[in-house]
DNA sequence: CCTATGTCAGCACGACTGATATTC
DNA sequence: CGAATATCAGTCGTGCTGACATAG
């Protein structure tokens, strides 16, 4: 692998770091945590297994099944069993939900829409252009098998 | 112009919470983590004080400290104390710390690299030109006060 | 009988707040 | 004395593995 790859590889991780940690300082007292926000997200179209919302989610069946009581104990979801298939418990928004879903995704998108006011034009652009970018590496690493 | 900016917003907030996960599936047994091998990085150059490091990882005092203690009990860094002010704590690296750090920046750059490496030039180029802008954006992200 | 799905129990890590020295 | 620095104690959120019940 050629150094230049070696190179860009390290900047990115160093942008990425502190975006986890801004992330991170964005999980505000009472709204929702980003975790949950990307859950109710997921299901906002239609309902989904528990397994899918794991999967897709990048963590765990029972790590999926806490999140998911934690957000029927608010009221936000509501689990319901496939006709098909009696093991499969589907989740889906409850009104409430998806009230919440959109009122946190607005206040988040008006926190980060503030920042990029910030920068220049030519920057917002910059960043606009590497989102496809971005996001089709995510998806190589995601499938990356995890070290050994 | 303002519906443009949240919808940037969004878009750019989908793919920073993927990046969010991934960051932790970086986290390879044996490894440091990413906060530890962030902390490590720090220190690289010259002893820091506990609240600088804090700061920097934009963490409370009480969490650093924390950590410290953990890479201390690792062997990798050694606290000292600063002769000038009796209540500050230097911390730095020891030779093993160095050693770790190395090879651990060398092991996520590589398999970073690998993902980059699938990537069209073109790709890799967008997103090398993002970064600047996005640790602008960062910064503009932490400095804004948490939420009311 | 074996597999798939979801849940429960118990644990680890890493952040937080509040309280407490110690030093400036 | 009040402010700054670091630490300790206790708590919480969120991930994990392993064990289990139920259904296909």
């Amino acid at each position: 692998m050629s150094d230049d790859l070696q190179e860009l590889a390290g900047r990115y991780r160093d942008i990425l770091r502190q975006a986890v940690y801004l992330v991170r300082s964005m999980d505000a007292e009472g709204e929702l945590s980003i975790g949950q926000l990307s859950t109710l997200n997921m299901i906002a179209a239609d309902p989904m297994r528990v397994s899918d919302i794991a999967r897709n989610a990048g963590i765990r069946v029972p790590s999926a099944t806490e999140q998911i009581i934690k957000l029927e104990a608010a009221g936000l979801v509501k689990r319901i069993s496939d006709a098909s298939d009696a093991r499969v418990v589907l989740v889906e928004l409850t009104n409430e939900g998806r009230a919440k879903l959109t009122e946190s995704n607005a206040f988040r998108n008006t926190v980060m829409a503030s920042a990029l006011h910030t920068l220049t034009p030519d920057e917002r652009s910059s960043i606009a252009a590497a989102i496809p970018a971005i996001a089709k590496l995510n998806t190589a690493l995601t499938r990356q098998p995890a070290v050994t």
